[in-house]
RNA sequence: GGGCCAUUAGCUCAGGUGGUUAGAGCGCACGCCUGAUAAGCGUGAGGUCCGAGGUUCAACUCCUCGAUGGCCCA
């Protein structure tokens, strides 16, 4: 045979060798390229690209997001629309750092500055880019398409002049401010963390429950002491005062076997808590008080290793953040180490005790903890509370605390001096900002990020870090509130008075050494030494891939703000808050960032970044575990993409769960699902398409048109026209999922399953009309699949394009232009047709009667349509040829009702019948099973019904019986829901003949086949067996020769002409076949 | 402690403004087909729809309270 027109799919080809061949084919034509030329007059979608960090390896949870970003980008671009998709890449911050940090085996800040930082930002330098190939390998190779060409790069200088822009304009905006607050604090990293990043390390652990007793000042005569619980004994040094909720009633309690001189106090709530449920047993109360009678009083402090300074100290105040939801309702103050006690101190000029170091250790001189890092010093604590007898009792409990999200070192609420972007003054605007972005799934916006951003707190920017965009601001060593910002490298020059010149780097340690006079006293301006949070540079991208304002306002106007923008979860409050955050407090200094005025009030309208966002949950391992290294269940997607392909992956991951699901990878399910979609699409297209088209079929005028093809052809192209605008529709409202199982089992169910598997033998030659109309039929149902999934699946749909079209699929309209329409009747009435054969089936199976023997008859009834019960009966005759030929009988016809086929038969509801009849209820389910089949019909007809029981008589309702149906007579009947199919299973003498040449057909055909004969090779055939046999063979030799291909058929008797006789059993019969090629 | 999500067949997942008998794929059993063949098709078994209350003629669906798992927050 020639190659042919359309070349085919062997099946033992593997999806990985497809797949390389497209990325060439791509390649070699620039398919990207083209997709990236904007055509004056094209409407834009924007995507931004969230940047990822290139010194780790991407894993297959990246595969997962990009898989989304990629396929709504493809989607709309093939939709006409115009997709930028610029490449970025995050590469400053924490993460960079401590890879270099363990690159050259150091760890903490003073190694570093030992190393000196100009080095240690040239490695950092260096090491951002370390997987920068495997990451753009790995996105070619998933067909990611993005343009690595000219990425946005933050620590870039456009970049970073920006970002200072940005800065600048918030600190103008009175929005950048520098402020002193309790800010979780990482001792190893020797930074603050911001909320966003805190949100990302919260992990379960065990920590010390400790309640202390600590003495009141009384007079001398009774030992009244105070119960204070916590979980963080190291904090206890620097203890400055108690606090009580001045509305909460306090217990003083003694114990009943004491002399009435010791007392405790506690919330009078927190005792059975506290001292066991039983405590009335061995307490007695004394006393009880409002919190707000305690306060004032002074105690004695735990631990006195650390000086007070003036401020006030070891008293009790009055708080209203006091719960008696845990501890004792006795809170202790340690002003240098929580939010609330840092508040509380500055309400009551509480003494300020900060015994801790930058690296969270205690100084070396303390006794006892000296040197310890403070949550290693829980343990010597709370052996020196018991040595000195204020331990009253310690154990530990389990509860969440946040953890350094890249070190994972527990951090610490620390006082600290930091920058702060003030979120909270505008959170309202974020609010409302936030309120118009469409969200994939909903609840992520509406109730998550919106909870996020009602609790706002004000962004602790800066990082007393090394590798990061610098914090642009000079403050004067003379006075601090004496303050420069610098929104761009011109102004630093002029202020600096230096020329910046080519190799000007505005990262540390160089951009330190820039210094002036203070413009408002003898001072000198010095830039304060700290560095962002790395958030900030990714949250800036929109303006600043784009050098935005020093150039590309044009570009920036194109594409702000985003359609689109998809992300893990995790990133709610990372890159979706940072965007947020950024372009609200820029406000209209961002162009763009309001819309056109709405039309009720010309107020322009505020827009978030991005209109709508997909977010995608994790993908955990086949067990529904987090993956992670340690668990050894990483998943390598080289791996997967070499042995299953990226259109499997893809398939797989954006089909099997809702994206916005927590989805487990399993290897098995990519098989399963995905594979086997894959598989049957190759299989119609390779080995039914291809394979006889190639004998010399090609779309021409010859091709009836459609209106003129078939019924099941129509049928299958009002499918396909269904099918397309239903995935375009899920696809424009971001669901993805729904688009591809749309999809997928259109093509498995209408096209494989029912389409060819109907309408196998009109391949079987390209000759005529009809062979024609299913060609013609079967290409555009193929054409239009690849267009539809070529997002989801991009090589195996453009691959197959290619043949059909010649040009690539993802440059190519995603809807027609014009499609033959729908015919929802003709739908239906196939609908009813397959129905049926279901049944039949069934009936079949009942009957035991295989379906090669014919049967003579089937009457079907199908379930009356709502008004103009004849509307579809047309089609429906039309098509009951399908019926007959897949069950395999003579005759199919419909009766309007199954009345004729069945018998009723009454089940008693004893539950009904049990409150109408009491007592008696045995005998009526008796009466009620022998009611006639007649009666029954009338009462569904909605007669009236009555039974005796004794002397009563009674009416029934529906609800007292369940009315099953029999098969009656000899027909075996199925039904369900409104349609029956009834199968005469009765074998005639002549249907039995016909049966057995039908497997006399059987049988050749593998003979056929085994002997190696071509499809159009001409045969002799020779026959013997029983009487029965061979009467049934002349009977239908003509059929029979005509089936397979026979020239002469001989039957019986002088079986020696022909050699390879063979013997075979025909239905249990002996008989002996022999065939020869013809001529 | 609070918020959100999930819980449906052995497994992975659909579903429903509350309404006959709750679906699919895989797996399993049985069978068919043998010109898509290292393919294809069918039939069947399998479910207290997480639990308990409530609303209702009717609850898997709505409400309340729980349980378990996940994510997030404090």
């Amino acid at each position: 045979m020639d190659a042919g027109r359309y070349r085919v799919l062997p099946t033992d080809r593997s999806a990985n060798d497809i797949e390389q061949e497209m990325l060439a084919r791509w390649a070699n034509d620039g398919v990207f390229a083209k997709t990236q030329e904007f055509k004056s007059g094209q409407q834009r979608y924007v995507f931004f690209e969230g940047p990822p960090t290139a010194n780790g390896r991407p894993g297959i949870h990246h595969v997962f997001s990009r898989a989304i970003k990629d396929l709504f980008c493809r989607h709309r671009a093939m939709k006409g629309l115009f997709v930028l998709r610029k490449a970025g890449w995050d590469t400053h911050g924490l993460p960079v750092e401590i890879e270099v940090e363990k690159q050259l085996g150091i760890s903490g800040k003073q190694d570093i500055e030992a190393i000196g930082v100009e080095k240690f930002n040239q490695l950092c330098r260096e090491s951002v880019w370390k997987y920068r190939a495997e990451w753009e390998k790995l996105s070619e190779r998933m067909g990611f398409w993005l343009d690595y060409s000219d990425p946005y790069v933050t620590y870039s200088n456009n970049y970073v002049e920006s970002v200072w822009w940005a800065l600048k304009t918030l600190y103008d905006r009175e929005r950048l401010y520098r402020g002193h607050k309790i800010l979780p604090y990482c001792a190893r990293c020797g930074t603050a963390l911001s909320s966003h990043e805190v949100a990302l390390g919260y992990k379960d652990v065990r920590d010390p429950s400790v309640y202390i007793a600590l003495d009141l000042e009384g007079d001398g005569q009774i030992r009244r002491r105070i119960l204070v619980w916590t979980t963080t004994p190291w904090t206890l040094v620097s203890n400055v005062a108690l606090a009580v909720h001045p509305d909460l009633e306090y217990s003083e309690l003694t114990k009943r076997s004491g002399d009435g001189t010791e007392h405790i106090v506690l919330a009078a709530s927190r005792a059975a808590a506290v001292l066991g449920d039983d405590f009335t047993d061995r307490w007695v109360s004394v006393g009880t008080m409002k919190g707000s009678e305690l306060v004032g009083a002074r105690y004695a402090r735990p631990l006195d290793w650390v000086a007070l300074d003036a401020g006030t100290n070891q008293v009790i105040v009055s708080e209203n953040f006091v719960s008696a939801d845990d501890g004792t309702g006795v809170v202790h103050m340690a002003p240098a180490f929580g939010a609330d006690d840092y508040a509380a101190g500055q309400r009551h000029g509480l003494s300020f005790v900060q015994p801790v170091d930058g690296r969270g250790e205690f100084p070396p001189e303390l006794p006892v903890v000296g040197g310890l890092f403070v949550k290693h010093a829980d343990e010597k604590i709370i052996a020196e509370l018991k040595s000195r007898g204020v331990l009253w009792k310690a154990g530990t409990m389990e509860h969440s605390y946040p953890h350094c999200w890249r070190c994972d070192t527990p951090l610490l609420y620390y006082a600290r001096t930091s920058w702060f972007v003030r979120t909270s003054a505008y959170k309202d605007a974020m609010l409302a900002r936030n309120a118009r972005v469409q969200w994939h799934p909903p609840e992520i916006g509406d109730a998550r990020f919106n909870e996020w951003l009602t609790n706002n707190i004000d962004w602790a920017i800066s990082r007393d870090r090394y590798w990061g965009s610098p914090l642009p601001l000079w403050i004067c060593d003379q006075d601090n509130t004496h303050v420069d910002a610098v929104g761009s490298f011109a102004e630093l020059g002029v202020k600096s008075g230096a020329e910046l010149g080519e190799g000007f780097d505005p990262h540390k340690p160089y951009i330190d050494s820039y210094s002036w006079p203070c413009s408002k006293c003898d001072g000198t301006m010095h830039r304060t030494p700290e560095v962002i949070d790395t958030w900030f540079d990714s949250g800036s991208m929109p303006f600043a891939q784009w050098h935005y304002p020093f150039e590309n306002a044009d570009k920036l106007g194109d594409n702000y703000p985003a359609d689109f923008i998809a992300e893990g979860v995790d990133q709610t409050r990372g890159w979706f808050y940072s965007l947020l955050a950024i372009a609200t407090g820029l406000e209209d200094s961002l162009p763009s960032n309001t819309l056109s005025p709405s039309p009720g009030t010309g107020e322009g309208v505020r827009t978030a970044p991005y209109k709508s966002v997909v977010v995608n949950d994790l993908v955990l391992d086949s067990e529904g575990r987090k993956m992670s290294k340690s668990k050894g269940n990483v998943v390598d997607p080289w791996m997967i993409m070499e042995k299953y392909g990226a259109d499997a992956a893809r398939l797989f991951l954006v089909s099997s769960s809702q994206v916005w699901v927590p989805r487990r990878f399993d290897e098995a399910a990519i098989r399963d699902t995905a594979g086997r979609f894959l598989l049957t699409f190759k299989n119609v297209y390779s080995g039914i398409f291809a394979l006889y088209a190639n004998f010399g079929w090609e779309p021409s005028d010859a091709d009836p048109e459609v209106a003129k093809r078939p019924l099941i052809d129509r049928w299958i192209l009002s499918r396909l026209a269904a099918v397309e605008s239903e995935v375009d529709a899920a696809l424009e409202a971001y669901d993805a999922t729904v688009a591809a199982r749309l999809a997928m089992t259109f093509f498995v169910d209408d096209v494989s399953n029912w389409y060819v598997r109907l309408n196998r033998a009109r391949f079987y030659d390209v000759d005529s009309a009809d062979n024609r109309a299913a060609f013609a039929t079967l290409r555009e149902v193929l054409l239009v699949t690849c267009r539809i999934l070529a997002p989801i699946a991009p090589f195996v749909t453009d691959w197959v394009h290619y043949e059909l079209e010649g040009t690539s699929v993802h440059l190519s309209p995603y809807l027609r232009a014009e499609t033959t329409g729908r015919d929802t009747g003709l739908e239906r009435a196939m609908e009813h047709i397959r129905t049926l054969s279901t049944l039949g089936r069934a009936a079949r199976e009942d009957a035991g009667v295989k379906v090669r023997q014919p049967l003579s008859r089937m009457v079907c009834v199908v379930p009356a349509a709502p008004s103009g019960a004849e509307a579809d009966s047309g089609d429906l005759r039309s098509l009951v040829s399908l019926l007959a030929g897949e069950l395999n009988v003579k005759e199919v016809s419909f009766l309007s009702s199954a009345d004729a086929l069945v018998t009723l038969e009454a089940k008693a509801n004893f539950r009904a019948l049990g409150k109408k009849f009491g007592k008696s209820t045995p005998l009526a389910a008796r009466a009620i099973e022998a009611l006639s089949s007649d009666a029954l019909i009338a009462f569904e007809n909605g007669e009236n019904l009555a039974i005796s029981v004794g002397n009563d008589s009674r009416e029934l309702d529906l609800d007292d019986l369940t009315i099953v149906r029999r098969a009656s007579g000899s027909m075996i009947v199925k039904e369900a829901l409104g349609y029956f199919a009834a199968i005469d299973p009765e074998v005639t003498p002549a249907l039995r003949m016909e049966g057995l040449a039908r497997e006399v057909v059987s049988k050749v055909q593998r003979m056929r086949k085994d002997s190696g004969f071509a499809v159009s090779d001409r045969i002799l055939l020779e026959l013997s067996g029983s009487d029965e046999l061979e009467a049934a063979i002349r009977a239908h030799s003509e059929w029979i020769a005509n089936e397979v291909l026979s020239v002469g058929i001989t039957v019986g008797g002088g079986a020696d002409k022909i050699h390879a006789m063979q013997a075979v059993d025909i239905d249990g019969q002996p008989a002996s076949i022999a065939i020869e090629r013809a001529g």
